[in-house]
DNA sequence: CCGACAGATCGACAAGTGTCAATATGTTTC
DNA sequence: GAAACATATTGACACTTGTCGATCTGTCGG
């Protein structure tokens, strides 16, 4: 038998990285103390799921939908489904939107409170 | 005489992409409306330049004081002489430090505003 | 001028990333 | 259960990126 019966997915890579808090961040504010190479990483690593257009469209159209469904994100990103669902993948690692799966369809929401740690940090 | 007398270098690369108004950023906050591609594009190029551990570093080591000299800072990324170069090359041509000449060493600083501005399209 | 030094640029290479077509997994409906 | 559909995963590929050694450019001190 399988082991996918309880969870949806999202169960390994993933919560390496983005489960430590979701909204609790690494750093101290970029402008006040130097960053440690481990918190640089851990920083960086956030930033670049950020740093890319396709996932920035991705971020702004969940947003300003309150939550999208998977189904109608490869039109907005004009990209592939593959392609699309890669890039969900990186944010929902990255703990910058979160997933929810209602019936067959995924649905996405942002984490706000990651963007604004995210934001804390740059300050 | 040469022409380095007035301005101190930053005058080809970096202008393309900077230079368009160093504090002016690009797009809407990312949570109120959909970016377009072209937006997306620019904030993605901001992001990356960030989005780096040994980038990160060296924008809080020059933040924390003040500014810095080049000549220390390949000490502190811990990577060679043109590898450090290379990141305060891009960190300067996204806007986020900036460079000035004094005598033969080059010194740093932090753009605020550009952080700032950044910070504001992330809210 | 010339030697010494700071820093940028070049060329090359390994590693990472975005992309897609094909396929697999899971969910619903009949 | 089988067919249909939504999404994730895989494999492959081109392109980008971080890195270094070597070299070039520019600046200072004598």
């Amino acid at each position: 038998m399988s082991s996918a019966s309880t969870r949806p997915s999202t169960d390994q890579a993933a919560a390496d990285q983005a489960a430590t808090d979701q909204s609790e961040l690494c750093c101290p504010p970029l402008l006040t103390a130097a960053l440690s190479p481990a918190e640089a990483d851990e920083l960086a690593a956030i930033l670049k799921a950020l740093a890319d257009p396709v996932r920035l469209r991705l971020m702004s159209v969940i947003a300003a939908s309150g939550e999208a469904c998977a189904c109608d994100l490869p039109a907005v990103t004009g990209k592939s489904q593959p392609t699309t669902s890669h890039h969900l993948g990186q944010l929902v690692s990255a703990g910058l939107i979160e997933r929810e799966q209602r019936g067959k369809w995924a649905w996405f929401r942002v984490n706000e409170d990651r963007l604004a740690a995210v934001r804390a940090v740059l300050g």
